[in-house]
RNA sequence: UCCUCCUUAGCUCAGUUGGUUAGAGCACAUGACUGUUAAUCAUGGGGUCCCUGGUUCGAGCCCAGGAGGGGGAGCCA
């Protein structure tokens, strides 16, 4: 007989036929005549019902079936006779594939803390709640090729080493060969990189951007998808070292281009999620609603995570200047009553305490805010024609804060040519980037978006440590 | 990196003013129970009180240093 999974048995459940069925048992329980076994093989948040009738199986013969032990049954579907759930099967054989000393197993058939679980990675993904969460990651990972594809655009594979160190994006990762014990110095004393593996000084690529923006001047339209690393001393609960980047980049795009795809992207991969696992989302915001019973009555949450994300994927996203939300927050109560621990002016940047007021209190949605100045940002983002401000936008997520950070892109040589010398950035290790701008320039633009942050803002979790499934922070690279 | 809180049984957590043998719930084991829903009930086993040093007649509790973790901030996606 062929396996068949749980997901697919539910979904087209007809009592009355025999089903083999593999997976991990969550629970035991019953008694001298009965005992059900709730087995979950990871494809649905839901467990099957497995009967075991003590004139079928002895005590000795159930002895293995442990919560965590992995089992395969054979039996009939059938209605069940119990509350709870619809089907269950009446198992006529059982066998443990692998056990799992009770005594032993980490998991058991309670609640444990997120802090626990993060210890024990390796086994965390047989709980409900990360089961749930990483089955949404999967249909968002999904869902962002397939919006990409339907679109046209191409999926571009940008270097994971780069001798690039210009793009100003962080600190970096050294990638090299040298013996670190004995390492070749140059006449002057420096470390001669011309003699590690790619003749140059290399790291791991904080953003594939720049590559990214090569392949868009043929392709019109590319994104990447890839790891990004960042060897900032983050600990925060959103900030990983090594974490997932979705950046797509658009030949002939203008700002407003760039923020409607933007804007149409997320709403589309939320959508996906609430189409394709709902039931996980469900089970996460339960999960959230659980948490919050804990919590102050004015510091829960007004929405239910369903209610959030219909909401989030139904409106449309507000459109602020930076200027404008200068505005907002010089003239907010917050401000007038010294909420704020940061000043505000114009020409500083936003401080996440700014931007939670922005997006959690003023607007409640989320926020596009546009048009930053230009010595707070990046050198390749496009001068605007004030002279002070760039093309830049930053969409802010109500608990996660920044989720997208993009721009126009400077396409004018000479401008961009300045900009680079302003911040210290050498032509010459540069001269492909500006090639593009050479021969056959366009206006174009692109945006990064975090994926484990977009992770978290759809399955509520609160640490972006539970939302990848071997989290890589200061100090931790376990697993 | 800074601020702040925490570390007691496998897990979650009590532990009073420094005082005799450190507790609970869950988990686990054994037994009971004819269909359970994190089953229930009874009984039982289970401890490097994070580590090192100090104060004291006496430290889980007080002091110093260290380690690990949570939350917040900065940097950013």
């Amino acid at each position: 007989m062929q396996r068949i999974k749980i997901k697919e048995l539910l979904e087209g459940a007809e009592a009355g036929h025999d089903v083999l069925l593999k997976g991990w048992v969550r629970t035991k329980r019953g008694n001298k005549y009965v005992n059900f076994i709730a087995v979950n093989d990871g494809s649905t948040i839901h467990n099957l019902q497995v009967v075991a009738e003590a004139d079928k199986f002895s005590e000795e013969a159930l002895k293995d079936v442990t919560t965590g032990a992995a089992v395969a049954v054979t039996g009939q579907l059938v209605a069940s006779q119990g509350k709870g759930q619809a089907y269950e099967v009446q198992a006529t054989h059982i066998e443990v594939l692998g056990k799992a000393d009770p005594e032993v197993y980490p998991l058991q058939k309670k609640a444990h803390s997120l802090e626990f679980l993060r210890e024990i990675a390796h086994l965390r993904f047989r709980t409900n709640t990360f089961g749930a969460v990483f089955r949404v990651r999967n249909a968002l990972a999904f869902a962002v090729h397939k919006f990409f594809n339907e679109k046209g655009f191409v999926y571009m594979h940008t270097p994971i080493i780069t001798a690039s160190d210009a793009e100003g994006a962080g600190e970096m990762f050294r990638v090299t060969t040298l013996d670190l014990d004995k390492l070749p110095r140059t006449e002057e004393g420096a470390i001669n990189f011309a003699e590690d593996f790619f003749g140059k000084a290399t790291n791991l690529t904080v953003s594939g951007q720049l590559e990214g923006e090569l392949a868009a001047m043929a392709f019109s339209d590319i994104y990447t998808f890839g790891p990004t690393f960042r060897a900032e001393n983050s600990n925060t609960t959103r900030h990983l070292a090594e974490f997932w980047m979705i950046e797509p980049e658009m030949a002939f795009y203008d700002l407003q281009m760039n923020a409607d795809l933007a804007e149409e992207f997320i709403k589309y991969i939320i959508r996906h999620a609430l189409e394709n696992n709902r039931d996980d989302i469900e089970f996460l915001g339960q999960r959230l609603a659980e948490e919050d019973k804990a919590k102050p009555q004015n510091e829960r949450q007004e929405m239910t995570l369903l209610e959030k994300l219909e909401f989030v994927a139904n409106n449309s996203f507000e459109r602020i200047t930076y200027t404008q939300a200068i505005d907002i927050l010089v003239n907010s109560p917050a401000y007038k009553k010294k909420k704020f621990q940061y000043d505000v002016s114009w020409g500083s940047d936003l401080h996440s305490e700014h931007e939670r007021y922005l997006v959690e209190k003023h607007f409640k949605k989320p926020v596009i805010v546009t048009d930053y100045p230009k010595d707070i940002k990046a050198f390749y983002m496009r001068v605007n024609d004030d002279n002070k401000t760039v093309a830049a936008m930053d969409i802010l997520a109500p608990g996660i804060g920044e989720i997208v950070g993009g721009s126009q892109r400077e396409e004018r040589l000479d401008i961009l040519v300045e900009r680079m010398k302003g911040v210290g950035i050498h032509e010459e290790d540069m001269w492909w980037y500006l090639d593009t701008r050479r021969f056959g320039g366009c206006p174009h633009a692109g945006f990064g978006l975090g994926f484990e942050r977009m992770v978290q803002f759809v399955t509520g979790m609160g640490n972006i440590r539970d939302v990848i499934p071997f989290p890589r922070t200061p100090q931790n690279a376990e697993f």
